[in-house]
DNA sequence: GTCATATTCTTACAGTGTAAGAACACAAAT
DNA sequence: ATTTGTGTTCTTACACTGTAAGAATATGAC
């Protein structure tokens, strides 16, 4: 490492494409300005080289796209099982929020990506094995893992790309038609800032692990 | 109303465009093939037309899809108030659902929508006073609603675009690899079809409802 | 008929993902 | 130092997208 590239001279000198400098660009670009502009143009531009370049690297938009879906799963702890099963539950679950938080222009996607990498799928068979721990039923297991997955992605879509936040042609209405018209929605309105959205998280999160921790008799 | 086109002779006779038709056609077109396959032209082809046609209706895709997301929100039946305020929260739980189930192609674009036309709104101004109506005070309502919200999201997204539909250029880990390197998920792997997706979606409902209730007392 | 208005189509443009192959860089072998 | 090979990057091109601008057509009023 001692002399390879000369940097600082104004040669055209520049970091070499790798799989992970493109990743680290891609986030930063759909992180920072959304996944509606996001172009392998407009990556490449970041990048600094051609459009093109990065096929070399994936080969595919869909595929640059698994391997950051991939990444971001890795991204999450799973914590030491001699904790209790409840407590490594709501570990989890802050640990998914906060991953999809550090990507809020990303996580649209990986919401509704199908999650079939190995990367992916340990991670499922992990917090899997966090039920079976807690001692349920291959049925209640199944269940309370889905419905432990629903809260999770629908509270952090909410979080990153909420109906506040998601595209929409239509004009809003006026705040004086909103004030008469919607009158309940505008009571709860100073509520739906996002400064109480990790109250809410934990709020429904608790209800969420309550309900399966009661499952285990059934 | 009695021969306004004679309907029938093979000279090039087509019912006339319309928001109506244009919505209808865009819905089977969406639900039949996917979001990621439904384009303007295409659409136009679907109707019979040019696709420069359909601009004279809405100004663009985005006001298109608004228009969409309007109607499938109108769809969702809101009930009676005398009924107790648990149930109709179900109720409207289930008819949502319905709704999603019956635009399994549309719903998940639905799902990161704003909600900002005086239709979706309308809606979710009915549905907070549900909450009123429990009797929860501004701050409880506001995160329960929310709450109920992320369920129904979470679920519906998985039920229509979920993990095992969405798209996906990594190929699947084959059979005996995924026994071998994830047993949890292949051991729950039978409850993951879509007959056992009712009562999933019912188990967590429930647990929703009850932390709802008990949102009154705090 | 003529005319006004509403509807539909034609053409065109900038932007997209990516296939095919040319151009370049650089280490090892001669 | 030159050649060779191999991995990396770029050039060009194509089919597709949403939609702007305006021409062509249909429809009904007078």
């Amino acid at each position: 490492m001692s002399e390879r590239k000369r940097i600082g001279t104004k040669k055209k000198v520049r970091e070499p494409l790798s799989h992970e400098r493109i990743v680290q660009a891609a986030f930063a670009l759909i992180d920072r300005r959304g996944l509606a502009v996001f172009s392998t143009r407009r990556l490449a531009e970041e990048l600094g080289c051609e459009a093109m370049s990065i096929y070399h690297y994936f080969p595919s938009k869909a595929h640059l796209f698994d391997a950051m879906v991939d990444r971001c799963m890795a991204e999450i702890p799973v914590p030491p099982s001699d904790d209790d099963w409840i407590e490594r539950l709501r570990r989890m679950a802050f640990g998914y929020r906060a991953m999809a938080l550090r990507h809020p222009g990303f996580y649209p996607l990986l919401a509704v990506h199908r999650l079939n990498t190995r990367t992916a799928l340990g991670l499922l068979d992990r917090v899997l094995k966090v039920f079976e721990a807690g001692g349920l039923s291959v049925a209640a297991r199944s269940r309370q893992f889905r419905v432990f997955g629903y809260y999770l992605t629908g509270a952090c879509l909410d979080e990153t790309a909420g109906y506040a936040r998601g595209p929409s042609a239509a004009e809003p209405v006026p705040g004086d038609e909103f004030a008469r018209d919607f009158p309940s929605i505008a009571a709860v309105g100073p509520y739906f800032k996002p400064e109480h959205h990790l109250k809410t998280f934990e709020a429904g999160l608790e209800v969420v692990l309550e309900g399966i921790r009661a499952s285990r008799k059934s």
